[in-house]
DNA sequence: AATGAATGAGTGTTCATTCAT
DNA sequence: AATGAATGAACACTCATTCAT
């Protein structure tokens, strides 16, 4: 028994130390992008020793992709959390937008994550983003069959549609992100835009009922 | 007048060298990106003096830079040359993205450059991405405020519906970009996923009409 | 008395672990050379702390030395109690070659431990090496004597002669050493040129008749 | 033919800086093992930039290797010039000796290389070093067989006994090396057991008389 | 006594930039 | 104008050693 909480105390300890490395390598990788981050950065930032670093990661390729891999998971749940109770179509649009706009305010830092991550390491992006999107592309989809069955959304190629508001989605949130912070400072991230979640409304609108009048 | 026409000469001789170590550079450092990209490549790839580059170029920043640049102006141009005969908003719309996407269908390597730049340089990003992007906004929001006039399209915040399109449109780009494109390889971008024009279609539809049933 | 006891114990205890970590090291040293040699390989062979080598060494160097002087000890007890008992001086010359070389044959480990002691620690090597050459030299210059005394050998100068002799087992033991074991694995050193001692004839031979006709 | 010359300029300046550096790096490693030799002290020997190295030379190991390889070339054409006039066998034998302890009297830096490539990269050292232990045993071989044929020589097996003469007097070289040039100064190494050549005489002797009194 | 997490000095190598020719 | 040899600042990563537990 006292052997077990030792092993709970030490794993507990292992564990904490690299969600402490992985919170500061956030902050710092997001900050100066990969290349810039130097790995003395993160360590002083710390106040550790450099040899700490690579006691829990491989090298600094790694240490960004965990800081990635983390984010994506992050986000995931989040969506995850937040939509399941709901079941009316147009209404899970809705809230889809506003919690993703909402996760990205929240979390300013992943999207420089996120863009760094497809820069530095195309592949590794590829293979690990697509886990995301295609779930989240599936989720989509399965929410226009929805609507159409129940005779709230109109026809549509739904493959297609869904890909293209995942991309959309996407975008607006890389678009607004791109305008907002042009500080390579230490201010957390004060979008002179407002927030995404302001402009959640617009979207939902423009996605759900298109420019055309009706 | 002698010298004028020698002086046209070496002009023109400078101007065409700038432009084959622009055409280079592109190439390459769309292939690498920013920071795999090595001077060395370039001059390579030219069969010119490493030296040479920095006739024509303050630094690798400066060359990058002027490459996006260059990427900037040529898509601004297309648009405009194809858009200003046509008059009705819907029909507008519908070309606007045809030719936004059928531009980068044909010039795969600009997305790569604009997210390198992004993701290198962020301020020079955004001041040099700011230009074109409120350029794009403004046509779009003056063809919307023209499509409400005339009763085609439905009464909205024309300003914020503008960026969302704006914002949409890229989005939609670099998704398709990111998950056709993974080799790092020679071949010229062969996207699985078909041609951004191809896709055109569904995107028009969604922004003409929405996701709601008449 | 009971503390003499637990004293005993102690360090009974405590010589066995530093003849443990003694082996393990010469295992990998002889297997790596010293400086590809990590610390950590030797307390993983052992399943040890790292903290415990340093213990019952002061540092790597001289964790390494040890090994050496351990090695030296016993090719001179080797030798000392084989040869004690002979008496006639060809014999003893052909005891000892079949001897020293049989002595390697047994221990392939101290030829590249006795390299790398030389290769990377000039100054300890000769100290060290020394004592053991000497040892070698004056007792092949006492039997040269006897045996030119007694008739047997020629006229010669023995202190040369008897270094030259001395230099050159030592040359040929590494001579075939060198040329056999290519493998930097794990396999117990399989010399495909055969063992030392199958080569020992040919050299008793050599320096007993020389080349020349009689 | 300007065209010529300069190619040739060029080409020797190249050539003599490959030259410079080969030299420079084989004093310093042959003074501090490679592992201690840093490659600044390399530069800062010929008060060059550290990168200019790494013009010549792809790294560290093959810098080291070249110059092993040189020392190697240098002994095979000394030795090659100096016996291929001579016929006799027993000649051949005694100026074969004298010429090789000669040649390290001129070059004592090469043993230290050859020790230490041998020990730094075990599989590069017996590749190259091979190639000339073969042709130096070839050649004793040849020597001998030559020599029994006439009558000069006893019989013997001239395989065998080749390879231990050639073993032999590297053995000799390195005794002689080992015991002589403790310092890791400084000095033009000044050997206090006196020169190689001195002890060839009694080398000499010993391979073709052996010890036994005729 | 034993451990092993933490340390940080030390170094090979890269590559943008310069400048003598 | 063009060249490309030379430069050297910069940085990721290693591993012997320490010391709190």
């Amino acid at each position: 028994m006292n052997k077990e909480v030792e092993n709970n105390k030490t794993e507990s300890l292992a564990e904490r130390r690299k969600a402490q490395i992985l919170t500061a390598a956030r902050h710092i990788f997001a900050q100066n992008g990969f290349q810039r981050t130097k790995i003395d950065q993160i360590t002083a930032h710390l106040t550790i020793g450099k040899g700490t670093i690579y006691r829990y990661f491989t090298d600094k390729k790694s240490l960004f992709l965990a800081v990635f891999q983390q984010c994506l998971k992050d986000l995931r749940n989040t969506m995850q959390t937040t939509l399941e109770p709901i079941e009316n179509p147009a209404e899970r649009v809705k809230t889809a937008i506003k919690t993703f706009f909402g996760f990205f305010d929240n979390n300013p830092e992943f999207i420089e994550i996120a863009m760094q991550a497809r820069s530095e390491f195309k592949e590794d992006h590829i293979r690990m983003g697509h886990a995301f999107q295609e779930f989240q592309i599936g989720k989509i989809q399965e929410n226009l069959k929805n609507g159409i069955e129940i005779g709230v959304f109109r026809q549509m190629d739904t493959a297609k549609t869904a890909e293209s508001i995942s991309a959309a989605l996407n975008g607006i949130l890389m678009f607004y992100y791109c305008h907002g912070s042009t500080e390579k400072n230490d201010q957390p991230t004060q979008n002179p835009m407002g927030t995404l979640t302001e402009r959640a409304e617009t979207v939902t609108a423009l996605l759900l009922d298109g420019l055309l009048k009706r």
